[in-house]
RNA sequence: GGUGUGGUAGUUCAGUUGGUUAGAAUACCUGCCUGUCACGCAGGGGGUCGCGGGUUCGAGUCCCGUCCAUACCGCCA
């Protein structure tokens, strides 16, 4: 046996007891004729103490421990004379006996501590030695307990669990697939799912009405601090349900993730719905952060036709309150300016109006405005003195994102988004479809089996850009951590959306004909919801990447740099799957 | 594909206007130390300043290119 206990469970009430632990060097503390060992496993760490009394043959040893050797200690649990409040087990150590080196260990190139001195780099590289800081052992812990606590709760609602594949067609809509060349089906291709979508709707048809799946998904494009080009969805679909019923189900699943893994609960209040149309509006963003208000105001109305010819050109003048923000400095308002104007941003320019406590009125537009003028701007927006005013003309649409952007700096600067608090809501009625300029055509924007309001079916072919879908999104302090709709299951409306898409009657048969087939057989009303595990780890963990909440993840380019993946292959393999590489690097 | 930031000791970083032998902390090694827990004290070893080119009497520092990392934009039905 190698050992009794583990490295976390030791108390005083456990003095005098015979005990073998095993685990990792920590730290050696020599101080001469005693010693003390910090012994680290998963589950904590515990002092092993050696003194003048202690075995010759186990001091011998202790004087030849380096960091992260694994070794099993055997000795007697102990009262410390000076006990150590911070650690769990702070009350007691282990006066050893016998002491065995199970494994050596080179130097590691980091640290293994609380607060590692290595890089991002090189923690990838050696993802195992970071894999053993509390931090990221806190972070694997935390997403089993949530994948534990989802799977309890659908499988109590009568969700099944099925598995569905992984080699499968690609569709060229939506975003690059990655692809597997078949070795029996030569110049053939398999492609990895980017979500399970059509099989669990085909799921649905074969009658197995509530399904779910904690599914890893692919997708081939430039990776974010939040986007992996593999990650893990909570996937979920019923039959027989209307939006009301999915959102009902998967807000009380919330619920108990929360409650359940990281102590959270939200009152008997429904979470907050919203419009897409007015998330937009109110906040510039279809993943409003509510942590926060702040909210924007329009005021085309208002501020055009005073000759300020930026403003009187514009489609849109909109703005935002920062409350209590009335003494910034000129150099505060000039960073903000510079942030909004970067290009990712695009923001031609920042006006400010400041009310003093007082009451008096200052503005980077005083040529333009009187002081009542600007005066019942912030009475229309609600600001108070002591209050500053941003305010953002041009196209509408990139202004909602300039101010979107700025509100959410100014809400970073002034702390109000705080990791610990969290603000969930249902964004809903998202449009049907998006108009691309580029390919001058309709795209859907959540998936093409997302089905129209059916008030709003009327106007597929008259106005497509004004229907809205039975779709929805799930979204915590900015996150969007879900997404799901209501599926169309009546053949004919998916032919008609299939036609809007831009499809043949002929290309929507190649690749999509085996669920238009399957939906000529009995296809029951259905609609569902898949979670971003990965964001959902990381929001309960208060981070804001997700690469620390996944075991092995891949860098910013998309490559595996402990096991150097991607990689060629050799000659022969190529031969075997018939593929010539064309061009090199 | 694009923009920003960064790359100097095992590691995290500093390095002034281009100027002597490139520093700190930490890690590592040696010695001392009987209550440490960020142990302490003394000493020591450790550098292709990412790579290539250019300017210059002289480049870690300036210029060009390139690679890598990272954040974002595009992209992500």
């Amino acid at each position: 046996m190698y050992r009794t206990h583990t490295c976390g469970e030791l108390r005083a009430a456990d003095i005098n007891t015979e005990v073998t632990l095993a685990g990792w060097v920590g730290k050696v503390r020599n101080l001469g004729a005693m010693a003390f060992i910090d012994l680290r496993d998963r589950y904590g760490v515990t002092q092993l103490a050696v003194n003048e009394n202690s075995p010759a043959a186990v001091r011998e040893i202790v004087d030849t421990l380096g960091r992260e050797f694994v070794i099993r200690a055997t000795g007697t649990v102990v009262e410390r004379s000076a006990k150590n409040p911070k650690m769990a087990t702070g009350e007691i150590e282990i006066a050893l006996t016998e002491l065995k080196v199970l494994s050596r260990a080179d130097t590691p190139p980091f640290t293994i501590e609380e607060n590692s001195d290595g890089g991002d780099d090189l923690r990838m590289k050696y993802r195992y030695l970071d894999l053993r800081r509390g931090p990221l052992q806190r972070n694997m812990m935390l997403r089993h307990r949530m994948a534990q606590s989802a799977r309890g709760f659908l499988d109590r609602e009568g969700f099944l669990e099925i598995e569905t594949p992984f080699l499968i067609s690609s569709t060229p809509e939506g975003a690059r697939d990655f692809v597997v060349p078949s070795r029996m089906s030569a110049g053939q291709f398999y492609a990895l799912p980017q979500s399970p979508q059509t099989f669990k709707q085909l799921l649905m048809v074969a009658g197995y009405d509530r399904y779910f799946q904690i599914v890893r998904c692919f997708r081939d494009e430039d990776l974010r601090a939040d986007r992996q080009p593999e990650f893990t969805q909570i996937d979920c679909e019923m039959s027989f349900v209307d939006q009301e019923d999915v959102l009902e189900t998967f807000e009380r699943m919330a619920r108990f993730m929360f409650s359940e893994t990281i102590g959270v609960e939200f009152g008997t209040e429904p979470f907050r719905r919203m419009s897409w149309a007015e998330a937009m509006a109110r906040y510039g963003n279809d993943k409003p952060d509510l942590r926060f208000g702040m909210e924007i105001n329009e005021l085309t109305a208002q501020a055009k036709g005073h000759g300020f010819g930026v403003f009187d050109d514009a489609e849109y003048i909109g703005g935002i309150v920062a409350t209590g923000c009335a003494g910034f400095t000129r150099k505060q308002i000039d960073e903000l300016t510079e942030y909004v104007k970067r290009p990712q941003i695009g923001a031609k320019g920042l006006v400010w109006i400041r009310l003093d406590e007082g009451g008096e009125i200052k503005s980077s537009v005083d040529k333009f405005y009187t002081p009542e003028v600007l005066r019942e701007w912030a009475v229309a927006m609600g600001a108070q003195n002591g209050d500053l005013i941003f305010v953002v003309s041009g196209e509408r649409r990139r202004s909602l994102t300039v101010l979107s952007e700025l509100r959410l700096e100014l809400g970073s600067r002034l702390g109000l988004r705080d990791k610990s608090r969290f603000a969930p809501l249902w964004v809903v009625d998202f449009p049907l479809l998006e108009w691309d300029d580029e390919t001058a055509r309709f795209y859907a924007m959540h998936h093409p089996f997302t089905s129209p309001k059916p008030e709003d079916i009327p106007l597929l072919e008259s106005d497509p850009g004004a229907v809205r879908a039975n779709a929805y999104d799930f979204v915590v302090n900015g996150v969007e951590v879900g997404g799901g709709s209501i599926r169309i299951f009546e053949p004919d409306l998916q032919a008609r959306m299939f036609e809007l898409l831009g499809f043949t009657p002929e290309s929507a048969q190649e690749q999509f004909g085996f669920l238009m087939n399957a939906f000529r057989f009995g296809a029951p009303p259905h609609g569902g919801i898949a979670f971003g595990f990965d964001r959902f780890c990381s929001l309960f963990g208060g981070a804001d990447s997700i690469r620390d909440y996944i075991a092995f993840p891949k860098n910013n380019s998309g490559r595996d740099v402990m096991i150097d993946a991607p990689s060629s292959i050799a000659p022969e393999q190529l031969e075997e799957l018939n593929l010539r590489i064309v061009r090199p690097e």
